[in-house]
DNA sequence: TTGTAAGCGTTATCAA
DNA sequence: TTGATAACGCTTACAA
């Protein structure tokens, strides 16, 4: 037996007769031997692992229910496809660049997957720079030729609106993520048309970072308007509860004098009072996606855009017809 | 320059002389040369590379304060030492098994976090047979020699129930965490022995899954007692929030009529009303100084019990003396 | 102080 | 269909 023929028959490649691969899989059983990844990553320059760098202000950690479903699903995508992944959270731009390109000139990684997109973000530059593969998660850079794969973030908000109109509001503000990143503008976007579409009038969106204390001011900013909205909708739930807390403190009920829509479900949603309505995305199912389609381009594949599950809007108790 | 000099340099060996380390430090600019991780672990059969596999039901991952921050604690301690973190997310025992199997046959890694353990691990045995590292974090286990890193769980609900008792509660009860964990019976133990500590009579602890539909469940057994409690503790804040519109539900105050206090300090606890009083652990300084700890392990260093800091316990409005 | 050469555990190339 | 043998990019004796 030489190491050659173990070669082949552990890749199951042609050219090896059946006997000597059965010979060779009745030896690996008894000896539970095992190929090092190292080694064949070494020979291969192909790592088998992928990499996923986080950049999120350490407040926002342990409330986005983005980060843990989305690496997840990038899980049971990639398990069986016999790869790994190397996961870093950073804190700012700098570490940000130097985490990539580390992971990149260190060989550990095939590929990265590029997260909550920045107006101007350097990284596709960077990764086409750096030689890496790699894939957009959200809404599609402008311009750059990085493949791209997000849910469609304007449905979640048309359905909101629509729901609430049909309800009977008119008069609808928005408190939307912070400034600066292409899903906060895509979503933005998709809220004017919504609006145009449904012949409503628009407040200006206010701007908040994603925080409850954010979205509790944000919250105070619409409610003190001359007019303000009967119903408002949230770029995330945790604004959206923090927001509901901030209408009761001024003598508003939810949803009675005030409807309120948030964007996640998370788990949260439904044992609060009243329990929210928002709208869930399918993230699990998009990290596994996103994962396979990663993969895919690190071997040299064509990038196809794979669908994916559409949002769900979930009417609970936070939402009913504005008052007359 | 041959490669042993260039080596010498890199890994800042004595032995080479000033004006060759200037010369390859200059070359190594020049290039813009990086070491190839890959390459590096084959021949130290060391990969610089830790794992953490996390087994967590799905409907949880998202709410779970503690696994981001965690992560990020790590890579705050791995980072400035040139090591990665490889990252699996599990849903069941068996696939957890399969995962660390892997990554330690595959050499992916040298050493291993081992979250929440449970009674009879199988884990702690299975680390030692597959021959790579392990920190425990949390509670030691009974019996291994595995090491173990957490804080103490007791403080936290001792401080709980002081804070309490102070407030004039004598009637208190207790929503702990899933059965089967050792973190779960750790404070368990620690709840009925500050009962006692402070002569106060135990409420038999209803076990609860983390949940929020669980923490409600659990908050109506409690409370249809014939002798209901004037103040919970919950095992997490999930739990402690769905508590409070569980109480309300019935008609019950918070804190008025029920005091209630949670575990996490998650960004949301801040944000409902009331404020929740809860127990905040410092999750991130937690996970720098495991990471530390388990690449000094890996190293072949001995392990040394650094401190932690001590739980912290936010007073805020959730809790009020009883109404008598 | 430097260079040479032998590994590390795979895959890939070629003769046999 | 097989078995040598040379990479892959590093570390580490050991010799010069």
């Amino acid at each position: 037996m030489s190491k050659a023929t173990v070669s082949f028959v552990i890749n199951d490649r042609p050219g090896v007769s059946p006997q000597a691969r059965r010979r060779v899989l009745e030896a690996i059983d008894q000896l539970g031997w095992q190929p090092n990844a190292g080694a064949r990553a070494l020979s291969t320059k192909r790592s088998q692992t992928l990499g996923l760098v986080m950049r999120r202000p350490p407040e926002l950690l342990s409330t986005d229910p983005f980060f843990p479903q989305f690496v997840a699903g990038i899980e049971t995508g990639l398990a069986p496809l016999g790869y790994a992944l190397v996961l870093q959270v950073v804190p700012d731009e700098e570490t940000e660049r130097q985490a990539y390109e580390r992971l990149a000139r260190d060989g550990r990684v095939d590929g990265v997957f590029l997260t909550d997109l920045r107006t101007d973000d350097p990284r596709p530059a960077l990764m086409t720079e750096l030689g890496i593969s790699a894939l957009i998660v959200g809404p599609p850079h402008h311009g750059g030729r990085v493949p791209a794969l997000g849910v469609d973030d304007g449905s979640g908000v048309r359905r909101a609106v629509s729901h609430l109109r049909s309800l009977g509001h008119r008069w609808i503000g928005h408190v939307c993520g912070a400034a600066g990143y292409v899903h906060t503008e895509a979503r933005c976007d998709a809220w004017r048309g919504a609006l145009a579409d449904a012949g409503l009038p628009e407040i200006p969106p206010v701007a908040a970072d994603f925080t409850g204390a954010a979205g509790a001011q944000a919250t105070h900013r619409l409610l003190d308007l001359d007019r303000p909205p009967t119903a408002i909708v949230y770029a995330n739930d945790l604004m959206a509860i923090a927001g509901i807390t901030a209408a009761t403190s001024r003598g508003l009920r939810v949803p009675e004098d005030l409807s309120v829509v948030g964007f996640d479900d998370i788990p949260l949603a439904d044992c609060i009072a009243p329990p929210l309505t928002t709208v869930r995305q399918d993230v699990l199912t998009w990290g596994r996606i996103a994962a396979q389609a990663l993969v895919s381009l690190t071997e040299g594949g064509k990038f196809q855009a794979a669908e994916l599950p559409p949002v769900e809007f979930v009417v609970r108790a936070s939402t009913a017809p504005p008052r007359t």
